[in-house]
DNA sequence: GAACCGATTGACTGGTCAGTCAGCCAGCGA
DNA sequence: TCGCTGGCTGACTGACCAGTCAATCGGTTC
């Protein structure tokens, strides 16, 4: 009744089929998954997937673009608070990170490994917007630095770019089993990212 | 008159399908060049990469191991010093790695992109040479705190990994003009990285 | 100069999929 | 009951490409 008065699908096939390809992209990754795995995982027909998307590519456009989203606003947002210190802002930005990956690992794993770490082939088309990410964080030192919170001899967006890829190379360990995942880890780990770079491995 | 006494092949055409696959995976990635392309940039017919090579596949395994396994012995021979201290090991292993994009920038961006990013399609079969590089770090890191030189509440592994990953990330900005690479930035990037994961960006 | 052999060539094949399309059918309004 | 509409179906096609292989070449040996 609310705003969609003329359609009430009974089963959202779309998001079926959405849903599905995040499972069949993490299981077996992009390249080798054919189309027929999406509709077969989706217990859906071949030619529907091609009545919801133009191509195979497209799905995995519209998974990234959905979550990429959500996290330049999230980025935003934690930059735009005036009760946040810069470093509170930069460990509500790990959160986040951490968060989506704990609240959907599939959906992440596929961002990470098809998308944000494949810019050479399916991540290209991606780039501003990942761009934007970085952007954003960046901006987040540069005004600690105005602040005098953080030190001014490091580029803001060097920093930038070691914090996230700290994040996701870390992301990348769990997912592949390169180093254990106990429940704490997730749990602690934005703490300990942001003690990482903001306090450094030496002690004070 | 030396050591091959039976061949001496005037152009080492193995070596030049080698040299010719990394400009070739640098431009088009590894997905999208066909092994036509390979064998086209070499100035040799299409069969004689099947000659050197069992598939395409092992050409780029080639490319990998020849240059990661450089890396390897870098890492541990940095360890193994007395004369450097954990900090400074760890200033070592990043100049080691942003050396070699210097040196090679075509040949890195390969191995970053197609394996040590890709590690659910072609970096899989690399997976323990990878690990092997994240613990010889991690290996270092507990070194540091062992003597009292790091803070002791970052477990180790996960030190590495951030330190990696920070490396790695910077890199990926410059090999897709992220971030600009002047020629200062590169001179200077290992210290600005050690610094960041070291001393943090808090000022001291 | 004949036999031999490894390097080199490139046309060809077999298999794999992404994307197409002609039509089916369930529900609905007349 | 009879269209009609649009979500839905899945067999089919066209393109693409990794890898094969039979043939040629150039050099060496006896």
């Amino acid at each position: 009744m609310a705003s969609n008065p003329s359609k009430a699908p009974p089963a959202d096939k779309r998001r079926l089929i959405l849903d599905a390809a995040i499972r069949v992209f993490a299981r077996q990754g992009f390249h080798s998954t054919r189309v027929a795995d999406i509709a077969d995982e989706a217990g859906v027909a071949y030619g529907l997937v091609y009545h919801y998307f133009k191509s195979k590519d497209e799905v995995l456009n519209e998974l990234f673009s959905e979550r990429w989203s959500l996290l330049l606003t999230a980025i935003e947002e934690a930059d735009r608070s005036d009760r946040l210190g810069p470093r509170a802002k930069l460990e509500t930005v790990a959160g986040f990170i951490f968060e989506s990956y704990r609240h959907d690992p599939e959906l992440m794993k596929v961002i990470i490994v098809e998308v944000t770490r494949a810019a050479n082939s399916f991540g290209r088309t991606h780039l501003p917007e990942i761009r934007r990410a970085y952007d954003s964080i960046a901006k987040i030192v540069a005004e600690g630095q105005a602040a005098g919170a953080f030190r001014g001899d490091i580029d803001a967006a060097f920093a930038s770019m070691s914090f996230y890829g700290a994040i996701e190379q870390l992301l990348s360990g769990w997912i592949f089993d390169l180093i254990p995942a106990a429940e704490t880890d997730l749990e602690e780990a934005k703490t300990l990212v942001t003690a990482t770079i903001c306090d450094g491995l030496e002690p004070r």
